[in-house]
DNA sequence: CTGTTAGCGCATTCAT
DNA sequence: ATGAATGCGCTAACAG
């Protein structure tokens, strides 16, 4: 690799001249820069990045850890957020670096990466309830963002943007009630998740509000993916045969579902209405299900990096904290059957 | 951030020590090494990686570069290759770079981040014909691996991991040979991916053999995505009504192809039949499709990267070119209409 | 306008 | 067994 070294001794210029020149400094003769410059261009020179980072303390990355694969939960919340971050992050300018924590010890890759100087700021997605990584990245003072709010018994000062999943679940179940449902039922993220408890509480709030009973015995949990949902949904079909419509958290959940619907020889959107949230959307699933209701998840990404990078240069953030407000997609309507 | 001088001081041995002690080197006396560690454990000591890389002249780091968004492609591939990469970097000591290269200058992002001295080795994915990105990275000399051949009229001598593309392509279009159909339409990949030869190839020696007609006119381009292989579909069967089959060369353009077939109030799996081939499977759609055919991705970057870290490591690969073979998946035969 | 000097944090000579 | 000195490649303060 050429370096400044290289450049100067071709020129007969010091470093310190080669260095200015390139990086535009006034206090260089013009013709010298040319020729500066030319030769670099034509020697190949491209800056070594890792010195940079060292003299200027800074990077110029983002950071991500991405949790260890323990199969519980679906990957294509991440893969696609780590899509959006890593295009948004090269249009602001960053580098993404990626890091998956071996399952191990949890903290560890955070200590690394950002203990180790690595990244200038840090994107944490899928809270968890008294999450230690937050923690850990409020204690260092690096720049974060936060892709989810904390439970709702703890306190989310930070940054962050967030679905607003008690609104989305609560439009899903109030949908299903109106179309004549009164026997719904509801397939929610793992409990340690931050915002499993909006979701029930979405699911609560909509049935107080017509007042139809609360019955535990109507909620199952998943692992958010469309195992967990076809799991959860199978054993509520089973268990609970008066349910006639399902509320699922996420999409890959409610294609499981629709699959142990079919399995148990019951028409999704016929016999059994299935109405999903995920990420901002609310849709009434129905059979073929050529379309699924994910959003964009890429556009989260996005403004995240553009948040953080707020951060990093000091700039004010004029929305710290983000609840996407959910939409309702009808597709097609199923009522109740008469029973 | 706590360093290796404030450790010295804090002990009152020389940074050299400390670093040794802490390096676990033997020519350090057991009794201080005990005590540099504990207190290096109790100060929070995390090394500064990029003084390290500077240093040691690696990064322990592995790159990507994600091509700019331009809207051909499904992203679903790279985010889930992403993912794979991920895991199995972490997995093998190593972290993952990913920098998306703005669509300015494609060579760019290249430059900046080998060249740099950002990363140790490089993934580079979707092979295009007459690949300036490998030439590059030749030329360079950097460790790298591929996902995805070249073209066929080009040299593939450098390590890759690529599915059987041509095998594929023929099983399924020989599936639907077998099933009766003797007018079956494709929908390929845009001509400049290194792979679309190969697929072609496929589709063209099943008609052969079978002493079918090869015609131009039931060949079809789509962008790999679901509208992609909509749009593509809806043309093919409604300038060629003769058509009782298509095949589609990914997942999401396979499901474009059965809505465009539904668009068209034609039945999938009954009057029209529909194969795809993705990554390593063939399958045949049918309605409702919950399942799709893609195989996990995941895997092919897990190889990939340990391809790439024995390289790095100057270790022999066993397999430096490998060949997916395909898998049929049947779920459901369709036989050509009676006409 | 240009060159000399210093130092980012670390690991590795080479002395002692 | 330990410490002093050196340099990875670069930028910036400080001369001249």
């Amino acid at each position: 690799m050429v370096k400044l070294k290289d450049i100067a001794e071709t020129t007969g210029y010091s470093i310190t001249t080669v260095s200015r020149a390139l990086a535009g400094y006034k206090d260089v003769s013009e013709a010298t820069r040319r020729h500066i410059v030319d030769i670099a261009l034509s020697m190949g020179y491209q800056p070594n990045a890792v010195a940079r980072q060292l003299r200027s303390q800074k990077t110029d990355t983002i950071g991500i850890i991405i949790p260890a694969h323990d199969s519980r939960f679906s990957d294509d919340f991440f893969s696609e957020l780590l899509m959006g971050i890593g295009y948004a992050a090269a249009h602001n300018g960053y580098d993404l670096l990626v890091s998956a924590q071996t399952s191990s010890d949890e903290m560890s890759a955070y200590q690394r990466i950002v203990g180790g100087n690595r990244v200038d700021g840090v994107i944490l997605a899928r809270t968890r309830r008294s999450d230690p990584r937050i923690a850990y990245l409020k204690e260092v003072g690096i720049p974060f963002v936060v892709s989810g709010r904390a439970a709702p018994d703890e306190p989310s000062d930070f940054p962050y943007i967030d679905a607003d999943s008690q609104q989305g679940i609560y439009a899903a179940t109030r949908h299903l009630i109106q179309l004549g449902h009164r026997n719904i039922g509801i397939v929610l993220p793992p409990l340690d998740i931050a915002f499993t408890p909006y979701r029930l509480m979405g699911y609560q709030r909509a049935l107080l509000e017509a007042n139809l009973p609360y019955e535990q015995a109507n909620v199952t949990y998943g692992d958010l993916r469309r195992f967990g949902g076809q799991q959860a949904a199978h054993a509520l079909l089973t268990q609970r045969p008066q349910l006639t419509a399902i509320v699922a958290c996420n999409d890959a959940m409610a294609l499981g579902v629709m699959q142990a619907v079919e399995s148990l020889g019951l028409r999704v959107g016929a016999d059994i209405a299935v109405t999903g949230f995920d990420d901002i959307s609310v849709a009434e699933y129905a059979t073929p299900p050529l379309t699924t209701v994910r959003q964009p998840i890429q556009e989260i990404g996005q403004r995240l990096v553009e948040m953080l990078v707020h951060i990093i240069h000091r700039q004010p953030l004029e929305h710290p904290q983000t609840l996407l407000s959910p939409t309702l997609i009808v597709r097609q309507s199923c009522g109740a059957k008469q029973s």
